[in-house]
DNA sequence: CGTTCAGTTGACTAAGGTCAATTCCCGTGG
DNA sequence: CCACGGGAATTGACCTTAGTCAACTGAACG
């Protein structure tokens, strides 16, 4: 059974899924950090980030076995575990743990989406980011700040600014 | 078993929940419209809609048993089956497929809500609404202005310039 | 008819985007 | 050890989108 999950390794930079490939796995990160991405007329808007000890895939793809819009890279090194959709639904189908635990994960993400949204449609930039700060710290310490900009929805200048104001 | 499933009438604006009230029922409306909707410095902002044929719950207070930030009403007078977290909890452990549906259920909300998310990020009011006429026809035939305005993230004057736009 | 509330329109404002010019930081090679 | 190169971050000037507030229109209903 363990002999499922594949042991992978990213270079920084290096692509677990591009645009356009089908995302076939869903990957547990052990160490280091990785992004989902998608490309809007040549701007990058982050989605989401995701650290060591946590799951990483781009659901969309993996549950329909269609192509991608999203990238998803390592923004750090990073080492991960990977399952495939195929082994991941002979173990829900043998042991019935893995369908409650894969049903429990995509509600956390439901409702972590549905925050997000929310957040978008009533707060400013500046309320964003401090939530951020709050409640993610080291998405603050480990990312650069034009891809904080990004996953926030606004412009490097705007958060630049948004910083310089803070400190004042 | 059936006899799990509630049947229930909300006149038009009645409440199936307030913000406050812990979430114990996910419902599938039989016939009619309701949205789920949060209110922030006296302003509604409307985050779905469902009809007839769908399910409706807020999954955060739902699986946490906690007081939810939301609101749920009738939109239309409205029929609905509810089905308690206990009770859901019971079928899914005796019969897997409710699990699996259950999973199948949180993923498809994953897929939509990300889809939003990155269409407030990335497209401008426009392209919002437009998008909306093409995706959910049934919500612009069913719902007032002022709540699709909502919907978008914006206000009733700015939908009501848009439309004007877009009608010369 | 009048009241009420959704929708429209106008004038003005504010938040954030765009574009261009620096400046800062850091790694690399001489 | 230092100089340089390149990308990240900052700053400034200006623009665009949508928000705000207030006045007005229009349709629905008692």
């Amino acid at each position: 059974m363990l002999a499922l999950l594949r042991p992978q390794t990213f270079a920084k930079g290096a692509f677990f899924l591009k645009e356009g490939e089908v995302c076939r796995d869903v990957l547990f990160i052990t160490s280091g950090l990785m992004r989902v991405y998608y490309v809007n007329e040549g701007r990058e808007n982050i989605r989401q980030f995701m650290f060591e000890n946590s799951f990483i895939t781009e659901y969309e793809s993996f549950l329909s076995r269609k192509p991608s819009h999203y990238f998803i890279d390592a923004v750090e090194p990073t080492h991960a575990l990977a399952l495939s959709f195929e082994d991941l639904e002979a173990l829900e189908q043998r042991f019935t743990h893995f369908l409650r635990f894969g049903k429990m994960m995509a509600e956390s993400v439901v409702v972590h989406v549905g925050n997000r949204y929310m957040s978008l449609i009533r707060d400013d930039a500046t309320t964003r980011y401090l939530t951020l700060m709050k409640e993610r710290p080291k998405v603050m310490q480990r990312v650069p700040q034009y891809m904080i900009a990004s996953y926030l929805g606004i412009t490097p200048e705007a958060l630049s600014r948004i910083r310089k104001e803070l400190a004042s």
